[in-house]
DNA sequence: CCTAAATAATGACTAACGGTCATATATTGG
DNA sequence: CCAATATATGACCGTTAGTCATTATTTAGG
């Protein structure tokens, strides 16, 4: 049956399509601000179609927030390659987060936005819980990276892998958030640049890793 | 004119009231759950009356927020007058923050919420800028403690103390809101507790900081 | 005390938005 | 060509933030 798999096709390619309506819309005027009218115009569709393939306003942010998710581990894979050493590809990982900040802001602030809310990321075959796998699949490359580094000494064999990976993730995460939120604020004040920061946070991260 | 006096304080009273029936409101059912109507009754008040003592409900609850960071200070300060040596009171004000999610998690998780979005924290007199201000002078205790292990010889001599600061308070958050928000999905998993995963980025951080 | 002016409180109302559903249109298989 | 099925529509509904004309209370002066 040809016709099945070519009607699924489109399906998929529908659903594309409302995601990328609805970035251009929610990342332009803001999650707040964007309502499903908006997305529905700017998908050239009915509001009620949007709900034949998003269960919810929250779910359609979810999908633009896995989007997010793929390209960061994507990322994180590339990084690791371009390395040997466990502490170097650990530093990469570090740098390709910020890269990820600096190209995909409006990504890297779904991320925020989403993680700071209450969502149901249990049940099983939602988008959340897709995120969640992406999410932990993620976690999992600077795991390896950080065990690779302990095994050629580059990095203090007293380190928990696992746990110094999720520190990482929290702490560079909360790193950024700060440097972007502060930046009007805070760093203005002092004439300290949102890179000289987290550089700087970032080296204070490494400096706690190293032999 | 002891009345306009009189009235001045009703009013600030009032004010405490609506913010004290907001918190138990937003902290029962949660921001999103939680209407103004709701508030209303619980203050015993009308609607409309709320609008006469704030200017909407994210202003009531920066309201809110701008308590829990009263809170936060002295909890930073006390944390600072108990230890001797520069090194200590930077530790002892990371417990304190972690202290401080512990016994006012409603009161973190309006910080969290409120730093991941688009407020306006610019112009003066709002509550908005009243929390910037509290915020600032909770970091500037941090910056002193860091200067004081400079001195003392407890933190090594190169840090730069204001970034070294915010790096701590961006890393700090992050951290512990990761690690309550994955609780259910990775710590669980590896039988990781909260605690625990706080305590050990806590210990990697200040292992960079250590001469 | 009484009353007019000022201040504070009210709640019915509006506009906006997320989500639904009966109806309409298009596609498929026979 | 015709039913049966799948897809799309947009008027409609319930809810809620925020407003404002009206009402109630308090103050100050005579």
């Amino acid at each position: 049956m040809g016709i099945a798999e070519r009607k699924e096709r489109e399906k998929e390619q529908r659903k594309t399509e409302i995601i990328d309506a609805a970035e251009r819309i929610f990342f332009s005027k803001g999650l707040q601000n964007a309502t499903m009218d908006d997305v529905a115009e700017e998908a050239e569709l009915s509001k009620g179609t949007l709900y034949l393939y998003f269960k919810n306003k929250e779910d359609l942010y979810l999908a633009i927030h896995l989007r997010g998710n793929h390209i960061l581990k994507k990322m994180f894979e590339n990084a690791v390659k371009k390395h040997q050493k466990g502490i170097d590809k650990v530093r990469a990982i570090g740098a390709a987060y910020f890269d990820y900040y600096k190209k995909y802001p409006d990504y890297f602030n779904a991320m925020i936005y989403y993680e700071s809310r209450e969502i149901n990321w249990e049940d099983e075959d939602s988008i959340a819980s897709q995120c969640v796998l992406v999410g932990a699949s993620t976690l999992e490359v600077l795991v390896q990276a950080i065990m690779i580094g302990i095994n050629d000494g580059t990095i203090r064999p007293d380190v928990d892998p696992l746990k110094t990976a999720i520190s990482l993730w929290g702490q560079s995460t909360g790193m950024i958030q700060i440097a972007v939120l502060k930046e009007s604020m805070i760093l203005a004040k002092h004439a300290i640049k949102v890179e000289e920061i987290v550089e700087y946070s970032f080296d204070l991260i490494f400096h706690a890793l190293k032999v």
